[in-house]
Order: C-alpha cells, then structure tokens, then sequence
DNA sequence: AATTAAAGTTTGAGTAGTCAAACTTTTTTG
DNA sequence: CAAAAAAGTTTGACTACTCAAACTTTAATT
C-alpha cells in the first residue's frame, strides 16, 4: 500500500497533470501545492519513479503511470465519498469539508468505504459537483461550461464549483452559488472583465472573470 | 499534537497500568503489544518520558502522566465514537469494528468527533459495552461483575465483553453473548473451570472459566 | 548463594520524509 | 544572443520510527 505522503504527492500530480495543456506536471507546482521544498519534491519524484508510480527524466515533465493514475482515482474516490458523507449526514460546512477529507481518506478501508457509498446511495457527484469515480476508476464528467464563458441572457445551471479553497468556498455558499442552482446571465463586460448573473430568487450579483471560471454550469 | 504512533503507544499503555495490580506497566508487554522489539519501546519511553507523557526510571515500572492519560482518554474517546457508528450506521460486523476503527481513531478532528457524536446520540458505551469518556475525559464505568464470578440460578445481564480479539467476539457473537442479553447460570462446576449458561431462547452453552471472565454481567 | 531466565537497555544501522543551501539546466527576456 | 530568472537537482543533515544483536540488570529457581 502506498503511504499517506506517497498518496498526497500522486493526488496533487493528477490535478496538476489534468490542468495542464502539455498532460505533465513540474517539480516547482508539485512543490508548491503540497508544502515542501524543490529539493524534497525531487527525490519523491525519484521514488515514485523507482515504484513505477510516474514516468519522469531528468530536468523533464512528469506524467502519472497506469499504476499512479489508478491510485490517484481511488483517493480522489475516498476524498469525495467522506466529503459526500460529512455534509450529507454530519452537515458540516460546505467550505470546511475538504479539509477534514483530506485527513480522513488515507485511513479508509475498501470496506468502509463501500459501505459508506452504499449509506450514501452511490453518490454520482461530491457537493462540489466533482464527479466521483466509481470502485473500478470510472469517471463520468457531465458536460458542462465556465459560467465565464456563458453570454447575456443565458438560463443555466450550476453543475459544479472547481475551487477548494475554503474562503472562495465561502464565497460561493454566501451568494448562493451551489451545484444545482439555477443561474441568469443578466450581462457580460468583456473590458471589466466580469459579469452580473442573479439566481433564481436572489439578487444580481457582480463575477470576476476569475470567479465565473471557476463556476461550472449546464444549460437548461 | 501527538502522533498516530505516540498515540497507540499511549493507548497500549493505558490499558496495560489499567490490567496490572501495581499500577505500572513493563517495556517487554509493552513491545508485545505493539508488535516491536523491546529496544524499540525502551527508546520510545524515553521519548515519552521527555515529553511528559510518562513518567519511568531505568529499569522500573512505567505509569501515564496526567498529560499522557489525557490523551489516553481522548484516543479511547475517539476510536469507541467511531466502533459504534461502523455497527449503528455502517452494519459492520461486531466483531470487524475494532480494526477498522483502529486505522480511523486517528484521523478524527475534534470537530468530526463531535457531530458524529451528536449524530450517534451522545452513546455511553460502544457495542462492546465499554464506556465512551465523555469530551472533558469523564469515564463512567458501570458497575459489572465477571461472568466467572457467578453461582449457579443466578439471573444476569450481559453489559460488556471485554476482549477485542476478533475470534472471541466471533465466539461470542455466534453464541449470542452480546451487550443486553440475559442470561440463566445453570451449573458451575470448578474442577472442570467452567460453567453452563443460557441465554433468553437460546441453548445451554458451556464457558471456560478464562472465556467467562471477559463477560461482564450486572445482576437483574 | 549461584545460576539461569526474563526484563530492560544500548548500539549501529536502515527507511521515510523533510530542509537549507549550493549547484546545474532550461526558459525567458531585454 | 547574452544575462537573468525560473526550474530542477544534489548534498549533507535532521526527526521519527524501526530492527538485530550485544549487553546489563533484575527476578526466579535450583
């Protein structure tokens, strides 16, 4: 079984491999994301390597293997189903649950895990909108758009938050941006870069560019 | 805060001052508990011993500091939630639940312990029947005698099997020894060192005295 | 009391993970 | 394209945990 600290480092490489265009991730993101050093990250990469976990050359990208991206499905798959469970049946915080799922997912066992998915009726998405793989490493990502890329007038809907950070988190659940709200792109303005949306019954509120990325939605 | 091997190291340590007349427990039970070598143990009370969790002198008895039975509580606390949520909610085995929660107990913040908690209903004793320290540490033990201790026609309740050995509690499961079940002494036979008792609509079973003694009854 | 067994300790070594700092390679940019 | 910046690597050292094996102390037995 892969370590907790080996676990960390293959989830944070298939987020950085997914966001980037070139399908490899580097030293210096990887670094960053997990809070250690250049150095440190290089010599789990020579590990991790060694395990057949990644594909890595000298001073070159890192890509996961067949192996390491199996791993990292299964965690990203026990991250998601704590999540689903700690807001679903503990109602605790939309914003704070990533956190709490970040320790909890390396102690699960297969075992509890299932039974936790079955309680759960096998949750498709997390409260985030993140799909969740089922036990065999199957995503199904629903088709969606940045709400950032919708223009004025569009009716949507919002399918999922891309952002795990707690305080954007925050953000969101105050202005009532969760997955399965329904949306109105009231106007967009390309030279301030932002654009006002208001929900369903709520009031019109003013997106960054940024923000609205973040915000994945369907149309309706 | 501790770490997870600190902790077992702790918790094993409660439990051996608790089951021992002097009050102290020794390195060479101590490593078996834990599956370490002597040497081993023998370098972690020092460590222990310099953080103020235990209190030992070369060659002598080890016993828990009031620091160090704190966090005794709080490990017990934490792993007796979690044993009876894997029974209650998740339908796990009796006799399973020890293991699993062995892995969990320490990834459980204090603020998920509290809503599982609540979300339990604040449960005194876990399926075994031992008693779950409250948030503060208070430990109310009900007042029990052990089976062996019996004569014969007594009439008694079942309130804590006290051994977590997975094949016990599969005896005991299997024989219908479980927390609030009454029983009916029907012989005690010393010279034999066992007893037969019969559970409400069961059939007489026979215990070796030594089995008898990890069921703790309460007269009704 | 002398011997043996058990309990406890020390030493030297190894793995997993980490840092700081010096260093090399690649990429960016004036 | 040359200089600077960024990315990546290496080295030496440290903490936490572990073992095997030699060793010392205490307890048990003859």
């Amino acid at each position: 079984m892969a370590t907790e600290t080996v676990e960390n480092y293959i989830k944070a490489l298939y987020a950085l491999c997914r966001e980037s265009p070139s399908g490899e991730a580097g030293v210096a993101r990887l670094a960053q994301e997990l809070g250690v050093t250049k150095g440190t990250a290089t010599s789990m990469i020579k590990r991790l390597s060694l395990a057949r976990l990644v594909k890595a050359e000298p001073y070159s990208g890192i890509a996961l293997t067949a192996k390491g991206n199996k791993i990292a499905l299964d965690v990203m798959r026990r991250h998601r189903v704590i999540e689903t469970f700690l807001v679903r049946i503990l109602k605790l915080d939309w914003a704070d649950v990533h956190e709490e799922a970040e320790r909890l997912e390396h102690a699960l066992s297969p075992r509890i895990l299932d039974r936790l998915d079955h309680f759960l009726g096998r949750p498709s998405t997390d409260p985030h909108g993140d799909p969740i793989p089922d036990a065999a490493g199957n995503v199904s990502e629903a088709r969606s758009k940045p709400l950032a890329k919708c223009r004025a007038r569009e009716r949507v809907r919002i399918v999922r938050i891309k952002d795990q950070n707690r305080s954007f988190l925050k953000f969101a659940a105050d202005s009532g941006f969760m997955p399965g709200v329904n949306l109105v792109v009231q106007s967009v303005s390309p030279q301030s870069a932002s654009l006002v949306v208001r929900a369903a019954r709520g009031k019109p509120v003013t997106l960054s560019q940024i923000a609205a990325a973040k915000i994945l939605v369907k149309m309706i």
